[in-house]
DNA sequence: CGAACGCAAATCCTATAGGTTTTTTGTAAT
DNA sequence: ATTACAAAAAACCTATAGGATTTGCGTTCG
């Protein structure tokens, strides 16, 4: 038998599992396609037990799916009704979360928000979009849930896998200054303890992203169930729409 | 090579993840201990395959661990602090569900949900708690999100694994007469599309079941987050102290 | 007496082989 | 020409074996 791995502390099995899920990410694995088990164990060069592992951590990310003895299936695309569904369920989570960090919770993450704005802003610019904008999206709202010191609620929302499906719709060609431009409003209201302006940049900011997402995808915008979701939760958009 | 399983359409994987799963939910696998692969293979008659397979799926429900090369734990039990989080995403969640439910949504469940209550109580009676009280629960509930016609809603909701978490807290001696009351008010509210009673009724559940689940540990309630997210979800309290 | 080193046992992890199910393809009948 | 059936091929799933790592214990040194 051969050795099974010598690089540095990383089993094989998670090796394999950060390899197709990059793969599914990138679109180099085609959305709603068979896998076939013997052929992905071939390429990798690794047998057929880690990846049968690796898929299964790929079902509980939604990004594979598994029909009892018939095999394995990557996930469709998101249509314009599913990102309806995942903001929804943003906008339950995210200016509540946005509101909470701001005042008295684990530790006011304002300036590391900020820093992280700042960051992206000194790499890339405001031009550029695609990846490297989605990895600092995905940063800056994490960190938002993070400050909130509620295990519960970090899992609820990674697990809705939005940046993980998002990724798979992002193009190159998005513009990245609205973006920077709403997180910077939402990182200084966080800094300042403002919670009801935190609460409310959130929410502006996930319609925002919503609408560029719609665009994206050339369909038109189904506001209406997300308008519904505002009013429930938060009451008239006065701090928007005035 | 002996033939793998002769039963009915049930992969051994998912069997042995049925059964493992089972045991830790019932205790007959305690919590916060080591696993050993081996000895469960052994025990339960099957081979080593199935059993890391299992154990994987059981990590995504967060009722194991794994350690890189160190094997599998199960995970401790949930305290006071972490039924507070836990709750405090439900009042996120769940009273806006159940007012989403009650209006346009894909299809009103309130009769569906009366009937859920009057099956448990012609089943049981109201003075059944335990393992059947709970089972109930969590149909209730779950009609509730599935109502609201939301994938991504349910997916957050289930993966905060709330009544699986809870199965392990539950003791026989609770009492069923409370949780059916409420259960009754929120189903009617809804049957009747009142989106205002449904919401308030389900909060209150929420925070009368937090209140039950805190006496059952026997520490004191700490009511200061939930009052929170209260008050900066919905408002003051009004429908419920008045 | 306590701490550190080293060897042995236990355990995890991956690879390979074989059985079972599913799918596909080809032929024949209507 | 379309459908149905059968055989072959492909693929999934489980069991077993062996290498690599971790852990535990005994011994030795300070």
């Amino acid at each position: 038998m051969r050795q099974p791995e010598q690089n540095g502390h990383l089993s094989t099995s998670v090796a394999v599992y950060e390899r197709i899920r990059h793969m599914i990410l990138t679109n180099l694995i085609a959305p709603d396609i068979k896998l076939n088990i013997d052929a992905l164990a071939r390429e990798l060069g690794v047998s057929h037990t880690p990846v049968r592992e690796a898929l299964q951590r790929l079902e509980g990310d939604r990004l594979v799916v598994v029909k009892q003895k018939r095999g394995y299936w990557t996930t469709p695309l998101l249509d314009e009704n599913d990102l309806d569904h995942l903001f929804e369920v943003r906008l339950l989570l995210e200016p509540w979360a946005a509101g909470a960090a701001s005042v008295d919770r684990a530790s006011n993450p304002g300036p590391r928000l900020q820093a992280e704005v700042e960051r992206f802003v000194a790499e890339h610019g405001t031009q550029t979009g695609g990846a490297a904008l989605l990895s600092h999206d995905t940063v800056f709202h994490s960190a938002v849930f993070r400050a909130v010191g509620n295990p519960f609620l970090e899992e609820a929302f990674d697990r809705t896998h939005a940046h993980l499906h998002l990724f798979r719709l992002y193009t190159e060609d998005m513009d990245a200054s609205v973006t920077i431009e709403e997180h910077q409003q939402i990182a200084d209201a966080i800094a300042r303890g403002d919670a009801t302006a935190a609460t409310s940049a959130m929410r502006s900011h996930l319609f925002s992203a919503r609408r560029r997402f719609g665009r994206g995808l050339g369909g038109p915008l189904a506001e209406s169930r997300l308008a519904d979701v505002r009013a429930t939760v938060l009451g008239p958009d006065r701090e928007v729409s005035s």
